[in-house]
DNA sequence: GGGCTGAGTCAACGGCGTTGACGGTGTGAG
DNA sequence: CTCACACCGTCAACGCCGTTGACTCAGCCC
């Protein structure tokens, strides 16, 4: 469930609206970002978003619908995996354990721990699944040999979201203690000899 | 986050309630079970449990002090893994992905789905990271060989815990509409090379 | 100028987890 | 035997939640 490679949210027909009701709609959206991020998905009232916008609680669902809707289209499921993945595929598998490995990044950090969260919400289940299977599986498959190359490209997703499962959201205290190398190199490795076996080390 | 092996449920010093007591405590328990298990953390409310257990609601918390800790009371955190991990060290990696595989075992799908909803609550978290420890970790690294024996089964932990994730809490089709003796192939045997790489297939 | 539509306000709904004040009731000590 | 006390249960309410509906008001087009 990583989500990565994500494309800029495509903010469907806001045209229609005045002026005052883009700004507004950016406002509750900034808000509503900055409050998902920090405390989650069940810690981020509809009414916490509204004051932090400066605004009346019944208009942020006015705008967009639920507050799950309003989460869709806010927390970017996107983790900023493009790159990533685009590398050579021999070696995807560090890279990406690396990526994610990396203290740097506590904005991937909130997000992911924001969306498991949210997992039990029917929407944001299935734009999970929807964008497991565009930017990651879509992309990875073409490029396996062998036999069931999207099965294995689905079951290394499913390894990158256990390790991200128990690095962000249980921070389980042996791994998050662990050298980082050693992760990358033990659990990489992993994931690439689902995707390659002939090249696993 | 799979959480197998579980001893019975020590439910500490019921010695000092009335008859009366210690049978709507059981009526809530059984009710608790029900909701938790058909419905998740979320979804079912201590209202509802009470009206289940045919109880005021007020009653449901003073006697077990709060929604969390009824969870963490009722709901088994222990999956049944404990004869799975009692085999062979050489081949549990893909003993463990047949045992969740295994459509026939509804109700630890339903647990686990459960505990994902509620590990955003710190005391689930804190009970889960326990559990990992305790019932995988702790009998499973002195049976290994090599270095990083611990971390290597903690991230074993995480690889399952990706699994079921994809597999009970989002559904994901590829992985649902595979052969499950292929997953139980792919997957199983990639476990395997993070507990002991030379006997990997 | 008059209708229409978008923008925003306000009070309220039903549900949630939890609390506190309040009656009964069975048991053990005097 | 009685009386105090801890347990058992009830009830109404608190403050929060996401969401709704009725309403006002301003700006645009015909």
């Amino acid at each position: 469930m990583p989500y990565g490679c994500g494309v800029t949210k495509t903010s469907p027909a806001t045209d229609h609206l005045r002026p005052a009701g883009r700004a507004t709609r950016a406002a509750i959206e900034e808000a509503a970002r900055t409050l998902f991020s920090t405390r989650g998905f069940e810690g981020a009232s509809v009414r916490a978003i509204a004051a932090e916008a400066g605004v009346d609680p019944a208009l942020v669902i006015r705008h967009f619908g639920s507050k799950e809707a309003l989460f869709l289209r806010t927390v970017d499921t996107s983790l900023g995996i493009g790159s990533v993945l685009e590398g050579p595929v021999e070696t995807v598998g560090r890279r990406l354990v690396a990526y994610f490995v990396d203290a740097e990044r506590p904005a991937v950090r909130q997000r992911f721990v924001a969306l498991a969260q949210a997992a039990h919400r029917d929407q944001v289940r299935e734009e999970m699944v929807r964008h497991t299977a565009e930017t990651y599986v879509a992309p990875l498959a073409p490029r396996l040999t062998g036999a069931d190359r999207e099965l294995r490209a689905a079951l290394a997703v499913a390894q990158l979201a256990g390790l991200l499962n128990l690095l962000y959201v249980q921070e389980d205290p042996i791994i998050t203690a662990a050298d980082p190398a050693t992760v990358v190199a033990l659990y990489g490795d992993a994931i690439q000899g689902l995707l390659t076996p002939e090249a696993a080390g």
